[in-house]
DNA sequence: TTGTAGATTAGACAAAGTCCAGTCCTTGAC
DNA sequence: GTCAAGGACTGGACTTTGTCTAATCTACAA
């Protein structure tokens, strides 16, 4: 388990992020489990043994922790935006069946000939989505 | 002007779409300017002049072209569907700022190093969303 | 102890999209 | 051209995701 109470204190402390006990909640939910989950899966979650958190603050919170660079949007889904844990480059397969989604490590998935951009703009960031489906 | 009334007739009748006049005024919408546009966008300007087609119909027109393989999804923001009359293998810049979307053809910008695919999934498409912003 | 800035909350609200049941239209057969 | 029938269209109710607001709570420095 690698993330203890105090790891993700520091964590949000090195984003300067007050650690509150709900925002403690959330990171822990989203960085314990590693995987990408919606807010109202995070809210369910959070909410599981003792319910302490509001939807509001939930909803907050991801944007607090997406606007800080504590975790990533995935758009993929019209229906439901997706949380990421993992903020290193990678990119994402997505099985529109089951709504899954993996992690492609961005070493292995490479991009080449991006366009020029138009004058007065840079780069946000490359997102590659491989949607995949049952044969 | 490239979709005249018989053209669109013919192109829906091509994919097994009984050509009514809402879709065609649809369809006139979507590939007369060939951009790529939301779903209330669409209702907009297919009731500019005469009020005549429903919010319903707008929907379940999208969804019936895009299920026949005359138009795609673009999904790269989590407000709104876009919808692009461009069916040839493509990728997308989208500015996070403007909102706007504009092609990237798929001859300049190559991907590689897919991943292997789950056992009994096959590929249904690989988006590339180059996000940018103003400097 | 207390003031205050910031965090949390319930619930109202907004926007995108779907659903339903009734009505209308297009088409193919004659 | 007429007509029947299956499909298409519609208004409006509904659902879902997410935001906003105004009130309350909390932590902490002085």
């Amino acid at each position: 388990m690698p993330y203890s109470r105090d790891t993700l204190i520091a964590l949000l402390r090195r984003h300067d992020i007050v650690p509150t006990h709900q925002r403690l909640e959330i990171a822990h939910v989203l960085f314990g489990r590693g995987e990408h989950l919606a807010a109202d899966q995070i809210l369910t979650l959070v909410n599981q043994l003792h319910a302490e958190t509001s939807k509001a603050t939930v909803y907050n919170t991801l944007n607090l922790f997406r606007d800080r660079g504590l975790i990533r949007e995935v758009i993929v889904d019209p229906k439901r935006v997706f949380y990421d844990p993992n903020t290193q480059p990678h990119h994402h397969l997505y099985n529109v069946d089951t709504g899954e989604i993996t992690d492609i490590d961005a070493a292995d998935l490479a991009v080449s000939g991006l366009p020029d951009l138009p004058p007065g703009t840079v780069t946000a960031g490359v997102d590659v989505i491989v949607r995949i489906r049952a044969r």
